[in-house]
RNA sequence: GCGCCUGUAGCUCAGUCGGAUAGAGCGAAUGCCUUCUAAGCAUUAGGUCGCAGGUUCGAUUCCUGCCAGGCGCGCCA
């Protein structure tokens, strides 16, 4: 409907052009507004106010010459459009009809799970890299936003028709994974564990759980040993991260292991394919790649001069793998405390012969804090007081956890409030908004009771005038636009906001729109029709819930 | 010192491809269930959109500078 309107506008500009009432370009889209005011109609637009300057008329003259060219030459009952009128110092109000505005709900109920769906990205084969931690404890608060924003962004971006592949990069090398080792050695025999490493409770738990599975491993010769703790820690610490997500609902295409990148030759295949693009080079017996060539602050070792490889030489080779692998677009979801990477990573790609701009993005989450009886808990991984995404589950609940981390963008540091979490009203949104959800259904199976028909056939859109009708279908109307442009701008935050809006004019409309017959009332039109905009509210919240990966009860 | 993010109602936060009277929840006050899920709805109160300049018909939104807070700046991973 929207883009009838925009059309039908942009014709009547050239049809002005033409009859040389207005000497200017022509733009080639119109940005039509939802107003605020819903005096101001269900469309509004401020092309006059923008085409004054080069016009050199008057925008309310303007406005004036578009609206007569809209009605003379008998535009506006095609396009649905029932009232148009000029306010303010220029801006273009626009009312649709009834029966054109209600069309929405006829096209929700017919694509059903797929309304909101485009094409958008079509083509597009994107690396989702989120959430990628160290196997060597749970994973904690930070990577749990990630786990929910970036789950939902992978649907996000499916939705808008680009191929996702979500990948969880395992930093299983490194000096790191043999303090883990050492770490739990240590607490299998008693021992002080390493000044610089891993100090939870879970060390405890897990080195009893290996001994136990291997008694003799600490009678090996501390080297040995350590080895094999370190193996063992790994495999069972990668499995509960992995049951963690599962549990979260969150899932991975591919664990992909940093160690493979040295397997089968492949790092010296990726670091022969830097050189060639000539921004490799030996200094003070180590490999570095000038990444200052595109902009990062300074330059980056690969290989250490004692021949061991640094982490960067990972990210290299593993970009390149990406790369090979065939994605055309690689999305980087990282935490606040590496966005010093965003240089490098970039620097990277086009040191891989890529453009920056367009091969590669890098998200960056901000901080979580975490409130519980009015205190900040404290996070410190030495401490091993950490917050994990298994506690915060077991306090709230997935549901809760995976919409609250979603609901706010990323850039912003957020505050979780645990007891607000754990009340059951409107305090806590998403009970707002699986209530609404819950709500519909009720109202639809009472509705099946009293032989209400509902749904496409039955649906007759011009009897929706109510004000509470109106506002409900404009809003539905506006969901593909807010999913392509949540997808576009990686904000699945918008699709929350958005749900919770509409969640809230629902709500508005059940209050002064009975849907259901009252009594010994006959069964009406109306009845069927509210009962279908309701089945289409209920469609599109269970769209932007699934979105998010959150549940849409239908009895709570 | 340099870089990234943030600063909007008492609190937690949305919003802004530059547009008409800046929004929501909580908190405060007051109404609405002899008939759809009151986990709901409505009304009222509450704002120099951090500060100062600039661009523009128009700036909370864009630009510059400053102030405040958070986080980073290893041949660690």
């Amino acid at each position: 409907m929207q883009s009838k309107v925009a059309a039908v506008i942009l014709k009547a500009l050239e049809i002005a052009k033409s009859e040389g009432l207005l000497h200017c370009d022509v733009p080639s889209q119109l940005i039509l507004d939802r107003p605020k005011n819903r005096d101001h109609g269900d469309y509004a637009t401020s092309i006059a106010l923008a085409l004054a300057k080069s016009a050199n008329m008057q925008p309310g003259v303007i406005a004036k010459v578009i609206v007569k060219t809209l009605t003379d030459n008998k535009l506006l009952t095609n396009a649905g459009i029932s009232k148009v009128e000029i306010a303010g110092a220029g801006f273009i109000n626009i009312t649709l009809e009834s029966a054109s505005q209600g069309v929405v709900v006829t096209e929700i109920l017919t694509a059903g799970k797929k309304f909101g769906t485009s094409n958008m990205l079509t083509g597009k084969k994107i690396n989702l890299e989120f959430v990628s931690a160290n196997p060597t404890g749970p994973l904690h608060l930070g990577h749990t936003r990630w786990a929910a924003v970036g789950d939902s962004l992978g649907r996000l971006l499916a939705a808008a028709g680009a191929q996702v592949s979500r990948e969880f990069y395992v930093n299983d090398r490194g000096n790191q994974m043999d303090l883990f080792g050492a770490s739990l050695r240590a607490a299998a025999l008693g021992k002080p564990r390493p000044e610089d490493g891993y100090h939870g409770e879970y060390i405890e738990d897990l080195a009893k759980e290996i001994v136990k599975s291997n008694p003799q491993i600490t009678q090996l010769a501390e080297s040995e040993s350590i080895s094999a703790f370190t193996q063992a820690g790994y495999k069972l610490q990668l499995e509960q991260q992995r049951k963690a997500l599962d549990n979260f609902g969150t899932n991975f295409d591919t664990w992909f292991s940093e160690r493979s990148l040295y397997e089968n030759n492949f790092f010296n295949h990726s670091l022969d394919k830097l050189k060639k693009q000539g921004h490799v080079y030996e200094e003070e017996g180590a490999t570095w790649l000038r990444t200052t060539d595109f902009g990062d602050d300074k330059d980056r070792v690969m290989i250490k001069s004692d021949g061991t490889f640094a982490y960067f030489a990972s990210d290299s080779a593993y970009y390149v793998s990406k790369r090979e692998r065939g994605f055309n677009l690689c999305i980087y979801m990282l935490g606040a405390d590496h966005h010093g990477y965003v240089g490098r990573v970039k620097a990277l790609a086009a040191c891989a012969g890529d453009d920056p701009e367009k091969d590669v993005e890098v998200l960056i989450g901000q901080m979580v804090k975490i409130i519980e009886g009015g205190v900040e808990l404290k996070l410190s991984k030495r401490a091993g007081t950490i917050i994990t995404l298994e506690e915060l589950v077991e306090k709230v609940g997935t549901d809760a956890a995976r919409y609250t981390l979603i609901r706010y963008p990323t850039d912003t540091p957020m505050v979780m409030d645990i007891d607000l979490l754990r009340k059951n009203t409107n305090e806590n949104p998403v009970y707002y908004v699986q209530y609404a959800h819950a709500r519909i259904c009720a109202v639809l199976r009472n509705a099946k009771e009293l032989g209400i028909n509902y749904g496409i056939k039955f649906y007759a859109p011009e009897l929706l005038t109510h004000e509470r009708e109106r506002e409900l279908v404009g809003l539905l109307a506006q969901y593909p636009k807010v999913l392509s442009s949540a997808a576009e701008l990686r904000q699945p935050h918008r699709v929350a906001r958005y749900i919770e809006e509409l969640a809230a004019q629902y709500h508005r409309f059940y209050n002064d729109c009975r849907v259901l017959s009252l009594g010994d009332e006959k069964v009406s039109g109306l009845n069927s029709a509210r009962a279908s905009l309701s089945q289409a509210t209920a469609q599109v919240i269970n769209n932007g819930l699934d979105l998010l990966g959150v549940n849409a009860p239908e009895k709570m």
